[in-house]
DNA sequence: ATGATGAATGAGCCAAATTCATGGGTGTGT
DNA sequence: ACACACCCATGAATTTGGCTCATTCATCAT
């Protein structure tokens, strides 16, 4: 009925003073517009423009039109004009879903030359997912995921991204400060602070204290990577948080790594991404510029 | 290339959920509907929707469209009826937004010299908004909107209307009834009566009691003005309402005004309207008809 | 398995939009 | 005053593109 035909046609005689006019830009004859409004002013039951000699003027009705076409004439253009990008992958929301909580630390860092890159592409960080990471890729609410537990399922791509030694965060004051290791049942009488997830997911527990029969005297979670150091520095009780992490607070607090058994607990990071997103430019370039990130 | 229908296709699959469904409201035939989409998706070069199994799931793409269309279509569709309108020799229908209850005493003031200057126009009033007073603006759900909480955004233009004093209603007999002002502490044993609106928006709470850490031994509400006034008369409790609207009822009821606090709460309505509307005369005169009425 | 449901696809048709050809009206320059 | 340029309207011819129909393919539930 009133299609956007008839909006550009009121804009560009408006702008052009005459259909003939306006028929050149709109690439089309002076007939066919000529037609095409008649059509639309009988649909309407109102006259659209007065003839007046030679020349057109807007009614009230055609005033209105205009107004509207001014209005709404750039939105669709633009859209035409976003959705091409879109197309391109050269804009976008780029939602990162994090399953790692100190790896926030090291997003921060990869994320900043990211949006430097790519001034059209958004980022969003999410940290809750109803079905977990992998589903909340596979379900389309985040586009890449950092995990330290990667699914190798079809349609899905994992990369390693970085790798780090989990260790153990005591403040400097304490016995094991000075220990160049510790052991499971040194940590019987200790209060263990971790972040507020199951403790499937917690290393310390899954690679150390439960495959030894130990669990710490207390364990309290806490969100913040910040406030969980406070606590550790203050003799509140001890972490376990990458090594990389605890050596850049070092500085500020008075906190000390010691390495978890024998061997200590090696992690990995991995970066996720659906399959089928590789093709679009600016989710392959984050996962390139991840795996560069050291 | 991106058409009316194409707008109206993605808003109706998002609604009825299948290419099948939005088809028959739109009355074509789904082939039709599968038809127009992968033409558009070939000529952005981007898919609209995942096909996912039997359903369709919004790109990003997709969802932009759909925020395109939520904003776009209603514009279309108003215009078609207002046209419609002014080719019958109506000028339209004025709907007018009230964010702000008592103002419906000072609105009637207004509309009969209004609805007098302007036979052509009719007037209709909304009091319900899903996303609020503004976004009915934006959404043109109405024309304009009576508010005491303007909102200077792009597109949209408020002015103040009318100033009052906000002040507490008290029966005749009540011991407040004779006081010059009244304390927030006065208020802890008695009944409060509101509209029923959330707390954010009732300037006694946000103004008078909590600031001072008050509040009211009991909260009722009541959505008209005549019965709280009913309700205070009899000494049921207390209500904040404006000192024009009390004095008006003073004549036929037994309350009486006081003033809250030392300074009293000043109070200021403003009419809201969108920028694009200030050419069509009826609505401009509405507001100027306003700004002139104390 | 089997039927039901929903989307995609290709062929063919038809309506609607466009063009073409033309005429009427209005300013303008000589 | 007359020819000419310019602009819009109109009817008929033509072409395009959108729609339907018929069918297939995929998925989901029984």
């Amino acid at each position: 009925m009133l299609e956007r035909i008839h909006l550009a046609i009121v804009q560009e005689v408006e702008r052009q003073g005459s259909l003939t006019a306006a028929a050149d830009i709109l690439h089309v004859t002076q007939s066919a517009l000529s037609h095409s409004m008649k059509k639309l002013e009988q649909q309407l039951g109102t006259h659209i423009w007065l003839r007046e000699g030679r020349s057109l003027r807007l009614t009230q009705s055609g005033q209105y039109l205009l107004a509207l076409a001014e209005r709404v004439l750039p939105q669709l253009d633009l859209a035409e004009v976003r959705l091409r990008e879109f197309a391109r992958g050269e804009r976008g929301t780029l939602r990162i879903g994090m399953e790692c909580h100190p790896c926030y630390q090291w997003l921060l860092k990869v994320v900043s030359p990211y949006l430097a890159a790519w001034p059209d592409v958004d980022v969003d960080v999410k940290q809750k997912f109803q079905f977990g990471g992998i589903g909340a890729l596979f379900g389309y609410e985040i586009d890449v995921l950092v995990t330290p537990d990667p699914l190798f399922k079809p349609g899905l791509r994992f990369e390693p991204v970085f790798d780090y030694e989990q260790v153990l965060v005591v403040a400097k004051g304490h016995p094991l400060a000075s220990a160049a290791q510790v052991r499971p049942r040194q940590l019987a009488q200790e209060v263990l602070i971790t972040y507020p997830v199951e403790i499937e997911r917690l290393d310390i527990y899954q690679q150390f204290l439960l495959p030894a029969g130990i669990t710490p005297r207390r364990h309290k979670t806490i969100e913040t990577t910040d406030i969980m150091l406070q606590m550790v520095a203050s003799g509140r009780g001890v972490a376990a948080l990458p090594r990389w992490l605890v050596q850049e607070y070092a500085d500020k607090l008075d906190v000390v790594p010691v390495r978890l058994g024998a061997r200590g607990i090696a992690k990995q990071i991995f970066l996720g991404a659906r399959e089928a997103d590789t093709a679009i430019d600016y989710v392959r370039a984050f996962v390139a510029l991840c795996s560069q990130t050291p």
